[in-house]
Formats: structure tokens, C-alpha cells, sequence
RNA sequence: GCCCGGAUGGUGGAAUUGGUAGACACGCAGGACUUAAAAUCCUGUUCCUGUUGAGGGAGUGCGGGUUCGAUUCCCGCUCCGGGUACCA
């Protein structure tokens, strides 16, 4: 019998979808194991075969917990909502709706093609209400709850206003955006609508003015990690810093958590080390400054405490609180046309020229509370108002930053630091003595840092502090295609989260996605909706992407609970993610989001485990190669003019761009030699068109209008491309759909190339190449099971001892290579254990079956079709794997390489157990060892037990 | 700039704790089968040197070090990839 993938692959997966063999139970007595892929978002582009590598490694893993005796869970979903739906619906009126659907139709075809064992009966989707009626559950909870940083955890707003009834903002330690003092009585006094404000200085979800990346092209606000280098992500658009009325969450009240139960987590040092980047956490201190003539102090915060005595001027950010009441009369002019300049500076701009200082004087002066003399405070750009307090006590002598400024604008430099004993020491480097520093001089520098924060204290100027880097979350975005919140405000403007009995709160039918005026959300234009009876107003903002892929993962354990986000049981039984697989991009958004929502949740008692995902690994992304031409910029006589790549390095004076070819027309592709022949360049042309009358010349000749035209005796066009290997993409002609290789070579097949191609973490452009190797041991494997007239061929028979060292080897290295995710590896040791059970000719049941159950994880339907040739009638997938013995292994002896001085020089059989000496003496009397040590001192000869030997002499 | 990774034959890669460098494949070369081709199978394939054979030398980005022994550990560089940045 041949084997033929495209047929048996078919069958079996339609058995396992009416057996439901990879349907998942919540109630076992088995040990659980939760494997689970990044949510991928449903593209209009489909999958390339760069996506799958990750579910594929995850389907392996989680096919082979399921051997080993464990209830797996491994379920896939769509995040569903996202911009590019919604840019398509304003470009083509297509309902985002209708469009993700399709999208997510391809999606699950191009899934299922490759054989996955994802429980589909959980199935989510973000878009769908019944999903995101959970996400503005949580919503509405975190909108309801506060930080109390002495208890570190959540609390119910209730008791935050019981509290303040009590004893107003006395004795309270809660994270808010700004500290605020307040008695009982003051709190009673106030408004509903100032009650409100108040409150959402502290609830972790909550409103407030911030200076926003706004998109006017897209007519949103983005996060920050959806801006890259001053403009969107996506499309590429400018982006400008305005401020405006924006939901946020609350995330740095869980900062120090965040970081701390890092450590607790297996993930690779890289990430850990983003996401602790992310946080910044930095110590130092808080020290307020008092102004010359004014009763208000500026609070800075420093990390170098010890440089306090060469605090020569302090600089605000142009947007600090204190700047208008500053400001002398005589600098007013000034300071005013410096905020207006920076007001006009987009991100972009300042990122543009960072080594270049701006700043004005405001006329002002603080007293350095250390030395007490007075210091001129500036206003500059350098100082952001989102970091730390907005203000610093700038020390020219040792920040780069500060000394730029200082030169700049003529201001006194002191120098407190005599690194004369470290000459390589740069200006922020923390060593050397103290000098005029008062009672600091003669201090190492730790010391000095260490003696400073206690005076600080002492004196009552400051305390110590530490401060991050992480911002708020920014949580409203101005647009269609996302969950509604669930607020409604009264006449009075407040904020009132609705009844979870009302949700899910459903979005309103829309003829227009395009935003409303006044950089309000197209939901704004759902009058009908916006406005309910008793006059009160829904928000019409809608949330971010990250909403609802930061808890899909709990909605997994019990997928259609309409209770509750997850039962109890559900999440009791499920606990967290065991392992998580999924690309590096998501290292600071999604996975900082879903462990700060996961630790909320937590607090609340909801969820039983503090972190949700214990071991994380990165597949690395699959490149494509991008073959492109050089085209001369300026038309030749009226045509585009095409060269060999060659000859434009050559052309040093004249300009080209380079145009991608399919990779399909170029020869020799991915190679420092591709090269496009006289046939490459008439496919060219007749797939663009607008090039048909172009001039190709290269060495050989040149092409034009289907004729070339040789120099000398040439037979054709040789045009060099160039090569690069880089993104796989519409716009490079080099996606590779996993469809056309499956039907090719089946997706068994397919399944263990991505695996051969190299380690999953790492990072490798897709070449087809290879492929046959696979191809032809999967044959060859499929071969060992039929005699030579293809009649299945296995008896049961008692395998020799030279087949279970075959067999127990192979067990021995998948077993240890599976765990530790080395699946290349595991694709080598099949090989190997093929060719040699063939060399044996081996057809016992009792070695070939085990084979079977070995492979299965990678190979599911090729052993599948096997396992019930052999007479099984339950699948394979369900039987267990093979147990290693190591009893198989035992050798009667070793071979030992014989070095001298390092170097393999003979090799030699000794029967296991030797002793050492026996060993020592046999090998110094080798012929081919004798010849390197006569005339040579032998000083030492080392014999490593089962390993080697290795002769000193000289 | 700073923080992480990485660099091994013509190519993808292997070497798990410091112990035989190049497993397993691709490609290439030669051969078998075939009228022929495809498919399949066999042999060879790090480089240099050696007419064959045997042998010898070099070799894991570069330069040094530790060690009986280094792809592996340490120090200093080069290049490539990723992250991040007026972060006080």
C-alpha cells in the first residue's frame, strides 16, 4: 500500500470530528495541563507559514502531555475585534462584522488543514457578546474598585467612601494619579459631580485629562506601543500628543507585583528582562526645593541624591502646574513663546533632535535646601511631565542631559565628584570621592547616597522614594469596532456603572464607521442609543484591543458559561496557563496587561493562582526571502529602466529603487547569484504590465519588449537581483500559504518540516528546499509496516536486542527533547531510528508499535491510518507512550577516542567496568598511540570513566 | 547610548554537565536499477596538503586567557537580529 497523505489525511480528520476525539472534559481524575497559543487576530490576509510554527510545537506538546496520562486542555479563539476590520468598513461599507466572520471562516480552514487537536467546542471570540459581556464585567469591577497599597490589594470603592466618611483621606494608602488631602467634613461637603471626580482619583479604572497619542487620520488615540517612531502602527500615520478627556486603567498600582512574581515565572531571561525594563522601577529620592518669594516648594525626584550639593539650576516641564504662578514679569514673553513652541513639538519632533538642548529662564530662583543657596529654575523640554514629578534638580557636573543644558546656556557647573581614581569613569557613572560637598566630602559614592537620603529625612526635605516608569493604561479609543463600556452619565456629567444584569451592553447597528465629529467614536452618531429615556448618556468611547485578550484564557476553562466569566470548578480544576506559546511582540502589551488584570482578579478571589501563565515560550518569526530589482528613478527616454544588480553598484551617480519580484520568476533565489533569465523578465512583464515596454540590461545583454538583444555571443538575460531575507508579506510577493504545501506534501509533512527547519525560539526564512527530506522518511516510516509487495507486513514476532536499542534510544531522546522543546531534534532522532529499524528490516509489532504512539504527536494522521491497520479500533491519540528501559541500553562495551594532548588520535574498545589503570596501561601500548609518545615524556594521562582518554606528554 | 539574543561546512542545523566538532537533512558528485526519465537505493562530501593508499596540518566570527582538554567558562573586540530611550 502507497502512502498518500492527501487521502488518509482527509479520513482521519473526519474521524476525529465525529468521534470529538479532542473534546476536553472538566470533570477528571487525571492531572490537568493547559497548553495554549497567543490569540491570533483574524487578518484579511489569511495565514502564511510562518504562523503555524508556534501552534504547531504547542499541538506536538500538548499531544504528547495527553500520552502521558494528562487531561490537556488546548483551545483556540480569534480576538476578534481590531482596527483593520473597521478601516475596511469605512473604505468598502462592509460590516466589521461580516468581514471578521469571513476572515474567520479562512482562518479555521487553514487550521484545520494542518491537522490540529484544538478542542473547538470552546471556541471564543471577542466580538461576540456573549464574550465581551464578561469583559465589561471586569471592566465595570475594576471601575468599582481601588488600590490600598498598605493591604496591596483591591478594594470595593464602597469602603474607599466609608473610609472617607470616617476620617476623610487620613490614614488612607491608595494608588492614585495625584496625592490629595481631605477631611471627613470636605468630603461630605461636596457635590455628587466633585464626589465623582474625587473618586476617580482612585479607582483603577477611571477618567481623566491626559495628554494622548491622538491619530487624526484614524481619528483615534492610540497606546503608546501602538506608536512607532512618532507615527501608528498600523498605516503609518502621524501621531500628535493632545490632551483629552480618556478612560485609563490603573496599572501601576500593581507595578512592584508585576515585577516582583516575575521571578516566579519560567520565561526566558529576555522577556522577563523587557517586562522589568518596562516597569523601570528606580530608588532614589523625593526632595522639595523651596522657591525664592513663594510659599509653594518643587518636589523632584532623583536617583543621585549624593549630587545635591552640585544642584545648580532645577528645569519643569513646560507643562508643570507651577510654570504660570513662577514666571517674573520680565521672563513672561519669554516663557510664553517657549510654550507655544513646545507646544507645536510632536513626539516625533522631540525624538527627531534629542542631543540638542531648548529652554527658557523663568525669572524664578529655589533655594538647594543643602547648600541653601539660590539656583535659577528653567523650563525644558528634556523634562516630561508624565515621569516622575514633573521638575528636576538638574546637576550638570554628573547627567550628560543637565551638562548639555548647563553649556548651553552659560549656567555654573560645580564638580562634586573627583574620579581621578577611575580614568575610564563616564560622567553618570556612580564611583569615585566627594568633593565640596559639605559634610558628603570624602565619601565613596554609595555612601554618600546612603548618608544623603538619611539628612534628607532628618531634615525633613524629603524621603525616600521609588518611582516607574510604567504609565497608566489608556483604555478608550474613539472607534466603532470595539466593547461599548459599560457607564452611563447622569445630567450632572457623572459616571455610573450600569447593572450587571444589563449586560451585556450590545453595539448599535451602524450605516457609517467613520468617526463622529469633534474626535468622538462613530457610536456617537447612534443617537437612538447614546441617549436613553431618563436622559441620562451612554460613553461612546469603545475599548482597546487589549481588552479582550487580557483574560481569553479563563474563558477557555468553561467557554459558555452564561453565569459567570468561569465557574469556580472550572477555574479550580484549570488553576493557569502550564504553557504558553506565542511571538515576542506581544512581551510589554498584551502579556503586561493580562498578569495586571490576572492579579486584580486574584485579589477579588475570583481566580486561584496570582500569575496566569507559568512557562512562556517564543517562536521565532519565519522570514521570507524579498528578491527585488534595481530600477533606474528617472525614466531613460520615456521607459523604466531596469539593471542588473552588478552594474547599479556601478552606477554610483545615478539613483534606483528597488521593485520586488515574485520569488517564483527568479533563478536561483535567496542565493548571493539570483539572477531573472530571459523567460524570469517576460513573466515579469506580463504580470506588470505597466513595465511591459521596460529596458532589462544587464552583462548579457538587453530585453526589451520581448526581444533580447545579446552582447557577444550571451544566450539570454542573466539580471542580478537582490536578495534580503526579511518579513514575510503581501507587498514582497513572498507569502507562502501552508495550504499549497499541504497539498503538496500533506500536513503531516508540513507539521515536521516547521519543526526540522531549526529551534522554534529562533528565528529562519522559509525555504521549500528541504521539505523532501521529511517527505521521504515519512515514506520510508510508512514503508517499514509493508513487504515489497505492499501488503502490510507485521508479525509478533520477539524483537531482537539490536531493535529495542533502536526503539528505546528513540524513546530516551523524544521523551528528553520534547521537554525541553527541542523538536528539530526530535524530527532527527525519527530519522535515524527509521533508518536503522529499515537496515533491520525490522516488522515486529512490538517495536513498531510503540513507534506508532512515539510519532503520533507529530505525524497525527499518518499514524492514526497505521494504528488501525495494525487492528486498533480506538484512535492513537488516546493510547499511551511508549515507557523507556534502559535495561535496552546497556552496553557490553565502550569505545574509547585516545587524545593526545587534546587531540583525537585512535580509538579503542574496552568491556564495560574496565578499571581506570587497565584502561591507562592498554592504551599508552597502542601502535598507533606508541608512534606520538615515543621520544616524548608521558606527564599525565586522564581516563574519564565511559568516556575518553586523553595523553599528556610533551 | 543602554539591555537581551546570536555568529559552527556550499545551505538549514546537531553536539543536554567542559570530554570523539559537523548528528540529521538539503545540495552537490559518482554509481545501481531503467531504452530513457522520474522515483528509489548505494557510496562520497569541513578546508588545506598528500599523484593512489596511508598519513599530516588547520578548523566553531576576531584577539587573548583559564584547563590535561573549550563550540561550551572568563576578558576584550567585530558584525547581525530584537527590545528600549531626553526616564531624572
Amino acid at each position: 500500500m502507497d502512502y498518500r497523505p492527501r487521502d488518509i489525511e482527509k479520513k482521519w480528520r473526519k474521524y476525529w470530528v465525529e468521534n470529538e476525539t479532542y473534546r476536553v472534559s472538566n470533570d477528571s481524575d487525571k492531572p490537568k495541563f493547559y497548553v495554549l497559543d497567543m490569540f491570533p487576530y483574524p487578518s484579511g490576509a489569511g495565514l502564511h507559514v510562518g504562523h503555524p510554527l508556534g501552534y504547531i510545537a504547542s499541538d506536538i506538546f500538548a499531544r504528547y502531555k495527553r500520552l502521558r496520562g494528562f487531561n490537556v486542555l488546548h483551545p483556540m479563539g480569534y480576538d476578534a475585534f481590531g482596527l483593520p476590520a473597521e478601516q475596511y468598513a469605512i473604505q468598502t461599507g462592509v460590516h466589521p462584522a461580516v468581514s471578521t466572520d469571513e476572515n474567520i471562516q479562512r482562518y479555521r480552514e487553514q487550521l484545520d488543514n494542518i491537522g490540529f487537536s484544538f478542542d473547538w467546542s470552546r471556541e471564543v471570540k471577542t466580538s461576540d457578546p456573549s464574550y465581551y459581556k464578561w469583559t465589561q464585567w471586569i471592566f465595570r469591577e475594576l471601575f468599582e474598585h481601588w488600590y490600598d497599597k498598605g493591604q496591596q490589594k483591591a478594594r470595593p470603592i464602597s469602603e474607599l467612601i466609608a473610609h472617607l466618611e470616617k476620617q476623610g483621606t487620613q490614614g488612607l494608602q491608595a494608588a492614585q494619579s495625584e496625592e490629595i488631602s481631605l477631611s471627613a467634613e470636605a468630603w461630605k461637603k461636596m457635590s455628587a459631580k466633585e464626589q465623582d471626580t474625587l473618586l476617580m482619583d482612585y479607582r483603577l479604572a477611571y477618567r481623566k485629562t491626559t495628554y494622548v497619542n491622538w491619530c487624526e487620520e484614524l481619528g483615534t488615540v492610540l497606546a503608546n506601543d501602538e506608536v512607532k517612531d512618532g507615527v501608528s502602527e498600523r498605516g503609518g500615520f502621524p501621531v500628535e500628543r493632545k490632551p483629552m478627556l480618556q478612560w485609563s486603567l490603573r496599572i501601576t498600582a500593581y507595578a512592584e507585583r508585576l515585577l516582583q512574581s516575575l521571578q516566579t515565572l519560567e520565561w526566558s531571561e529576555a522577556m522577563k528582562k523587557m517586562q522589568s525594563n518596562w516597569i523601570g522601577r528606580s530608588e532614589g529620592a523625593q526632595v522639595f526645593f523651596p522657591i525664592q518669594g513663594h510659599d509653594e516648594s518643587i518636589e523632584v525626584f532623583t536617583t543621585r541624591p549624593d549630587t545635591i550639593f552640585g544642584a545648580t539650576f532645577m528645569v519643569l516641564a513646560p507643562e508643570h502646574d507651577l510654570v504660570e504662578s513662577l514666571t517674573t514679569p520680565d521672563q513672561r514673553a519669554a516663557v510664553d513663546a517657549y510654550l507655544e513652541y513646545a507646544k507645536s513639538r510632536s513626539e516625533r519632533d522631540r525624538m527627531a533632535d534629542v542631543k540638542e538642548a531648548t529652554g527658557v529662564f523663568t525669572g524664578a530662583y529655589a533655594i538647594n535646601p543643602l547648600t541653601e543657596s539660590p539656583i535659577p529654575i528653567w523650563l525644558g523640554e528634556y523634562v516630561l511631565k508624565d515621569y516622575g514629578t514633573g521638575a528636576i534638580m538638574a546637576v550638570p557636573s554628573d547627567d550628560d542631559r543637565d551638562h548639555r543644558f548647563a553649556t548651553k546656556f552659560g549656567i555654573e557647573i560645580i564638580e562634586v565628584i573627583d574620579k581621578s581614581d577611575y580614568p575610564n569613569a563616564g560622567r553618570e557613572d556612580k564611583v569615585g570621592k566627594m568633593i565640596n560637598s559639605g559634610f558628603l566630602n570624602g565619601m565613596e559614592v554609595l555612601d554618600a547616597i546612603e548618608k544623603t537620603l538619611q539628612a534628607v529625612e532628618e531634615r525633613g526635605i524629603g524621603s525616600r522614594r521609588v518611582n516607574y516608569r510604567l504609565r497608566d493604561a489608556i483604555y478608550s479609543r474613539q472607534r466603532y469596532w470595539g466593547e461599548p463600556f459599560p457607564i452611563v452619565y447622569d445630567p450632572e456629567g457623572v459616571a455610573h456603572s450600569m447593572e450587571i444584569s444589563e449586560l451585556p451592553l450590545e453595539l448599535p447597528e451602524l450605516e457609517d464607521f467613520k468617526p463622529a465629529s469633534g474626535g468622538k467614536s462613530p457610536l456617537a452618531r447612534a443617537e437612538d442609543w447614546v441617549n436613553l429615556p431618563n436622559g441620562w448618556e451612554r460613553e461612546t468611547d469603545t475599548m482597546p484591543g487589549f481588552a479582550g485578550s487580557s483574560w481569553y484564557f479563563l474563558r477557555y476553562m468553561d467557554a459558555h458559561n452564561p453565569e459567570e466569566f468561569a465557574s469556580r470548578k472550572a477555574l479550580d480544576y484549570w488553576q493557569d496557563v502550564d504553557l504558553y506559546v506565542g511571538g515576542t511582540e506581544h512581551a510589554v502589551g498584551h502579556l503586561m496587561y493580562s498578569r495586571f488584570w490576572h492579579k486584580f482578579l486574584y485579589d477579588k478571589g475570583l481566580v486561584p493562582t496570582d500569575e496566569p501563565f507559568k512557562k512562556l515560550i517564543n517562536q521565532g518569526m519565519i522570514q521570507g526571502v524579498i528578491e527585488s530589482m534595481m530600477m533606474q528613478k528617472e525614466k531613460v527616454n520615456g521607459y523604466n529602466r531596469f539593471v542588473c544588480a552588478d552594474l547599479a553598484a556601478a552606477e554610483v551617480d545615478t539613483e534606483f529603487v528597488k521593485i520586488p519580484v515574485h520569488v517564483d520568476f527568479v533563478q536561483n533565489y535567496g542565493t548571493p547569484g539570483s539572477y531573472m533569465d530571459t523567460d524570469s523578465v517576460k513573466h515579469f512583464t506580463d504580470w506588470r504590465p505597466e513595465f511591459q515596454n521596460a529596458i532589462f540590461e544587464c552583462g548579457n545583454g538587453t530585453y526589451q519588449n520581448g526581444k533580447f538583444q545579446p552582447k557577444g555571443s550571451a544566450d539570454g538575460s542573466y539580471l542580478m537581483t537582490v536578495s534580503e531575507v526579511g518579513k514575510m508579506s503581501k507587498r514582497y510577493f513572498n507569502v507562502v500559504n501552508p495550504d499549497d504545501v499541504v497539498e503538496r506534501y500533506g500536513a503531516d509533512c508540513f507539521r515536521m518540516y516547521e519543526m526540522f527547519l531549526g529551534p522554534v525560539e529562533q528565528a529562519k526564512p522559509w525555504d521549500t528546499k528541504g521539505i523532501d527530506g521529511v517527505s521521504k522518511f515519512l515514506r520510508k516510516f510508512w514503508g517499514l509496516f509493508f513487504d515489497e509487495a505492499d501488503a502490510l507486513f507485521v508479525t509478533d514476532e520477539t524483537p531482537t536486542k539490536g531493535e529495542q536499542r533502536i526503539l528505546h534510544t528513540c524513546i530516551k531522546k523524544i521523551t528528553d527533547d520534547i521537554e525541553r522543546f527541542s523538536f528539530n531534534t526530535c524530527v532527527a532522532a525519527f530519522m535515524i531510528a527509521t533508518n536503522d529499524l529499515q537496515k533491520e528490516k525490522c516488522n515486529k509489532r512490538a517495536i513498531l508499535e510503540p513507534m506508532l504512539t512515539l510519532l503520533a504527536p507529530f505525524a497525527p494522521h499518518l499514524t492514526e491510518d497505521l494504528w488501525h491497520q495494525l487492528g486498533h479500533s480506538e484512535t492513537v491519540h488516546n493510547s499511551s507512550f511508549p515507557v523507556f528501559d534502559g535495561n535496552w541500553l546497556i552496553e557490553d562495551s565502550v569505545s574509547y577516542p585516545v587524545s593526545i594532548n587534546g587531540k583525537k588520535r585512535a580509538m579503542v574498545d574496552f568491556p564495560m567496568g574496565t578499571p581506570s589503570d587497565q584502561i591507562e596501561k592498554t592504551a599508552l601500548e597502542l601502535e598507533e598511540i606508541k608512534k606520538w609518545i615515543d621520544g616524548m615524556t608521558v606527564r599525565k594521562v586522564i581516563v574519564v570513566p565511559n568516556r575518553m582518554i586523553n595523553i599528556v606528554v610533551s
